[in-house]
DNA sequence: AAGTGGACCTGCTAGC
DNA sequence: TGCTAGCAGGTCCACT
């Protein structure tokens, strides 16, 4: 579910809210991808500091170590006054003085994971193979042009992948493709260095649109107040197969790369 | 080394 | 109305 966007307008909605406050309690429901790796009591009595995103991942700073949060496929974290009796997919608690921070996740390929940094540990395992932040001043159009340069994979594939340029799933992927005119399945070493320009561009530009949307409500996400996001509502391409294109009238088109679907417009994206 | 496919788990929807 | 197959925003890991 959440890609990027999602991931960022979760962590603004909740961060200044549950800084400094000190944790109380912390209960663990059904497993998740990972274990916590720690006590859950070792966590209570803890402060926590800053909530820091990389990538679709969120670090919540603890005094000793910190929180790896992950929101998977089907993940939300919600942020709220009260502690109600847990639902079958409310996986883990951080219950503070402040307010409990509760992760739901029905499909549980999320998690949450102790480690003692964010750059050691687990931590810096999950996070060291990730590629830049979209935001990143580095990421322009020659990083990701010599970056798309050593694969051969599909351009889309290249760019789920996550190791050259964060943040941009499924969604977005095929968002910024088609903002960019570039057809999904053009092999990543045959993209021009103006193409990648173009393509860099695409993807800083969707994704910080669809953060000041609120991100997308697919199914059924919202931050941590509850509040639905309004991203789809101008999705181009995804989730659109058979449906006009908006901007040259042709049909949007639904192919599987990888094993997931991609959406363009084989009028508007080339070869 | 890089590319591919399977695995994880549950819920919803379309179609019969 | 009820059942089933297919699909879903991610990403790690094993295998070729």
């Amino acid at each position: 579910m959440p890609e990027l966007p999602e991931v960022e307008v979760t962590r603004q909605s909740f961060s200044d809210r549950i800084r400094g406050a000190r944790v109380t309690a912390v209960r663990v429901g059904k497993p998740l991808r990972w274990g916590l790796g720690c006590e859950p009591a070792s966590i209570v009595a803890q402060t926590v500091g800053d909530v820091t995103r990389r990538g679709k991942y969120l670090w919540l700073e603890l005094d000793r170590g910190g929180l790896l949060m992950h929101l998977g496929m089907s993940g939300s974290l919600a942020f709220s006054a009260t502690t109600d009796a847990p639902g079958p997919h409310d996986h883990f608690d951080l219950v503070t003085a402040n307010g409990t921070l509760r992760l739901t996740d029905p499909r549980r390929f999320g998690a949450v994971v102790w480690s003692p940094s964010a750059d050691s540990g687990v931590a810096a395992k999950l996070l060291g193979r990730l590629g830049l932040e979209p935001f990143d001043a580095r990421f322009d159009g020659a990083h990701l042009h010599a970056a798309l340069k050593r694969r051969r994979v599909a351009v889309k594939t290249a760019l789920l992948g996550g190791d050259i340029v964060v943040g941009a799933g499924n969604i977005y992927a095929c968002e910024a493709l088609f903002e960019a005119g570039i057809d999904p399945r053009v092999r990543s070493d045959r993209i021009s260095r103006p193409r990648a320009e173009r393509l860099a561009v695409a993807i800083r530009t969707t994704l910080a649109r669809a953060v000041q949307l609120g991100g997308s409500t697919l199914r059924n996400f919202r931050d941590s107040h509850g509040a639905a996001g309004a991203f789809q509502a101008q999705a181009r391409v995804y989730g659109r197969a058979g449906a006009a294109c908006a901007r040259c009238g042709g049909t949007i088109r639904r192919i599987v790369q990888g094993g997931r679907a991609t959406f363009f417009c084989a009028g508007c994206q080339k070869r």
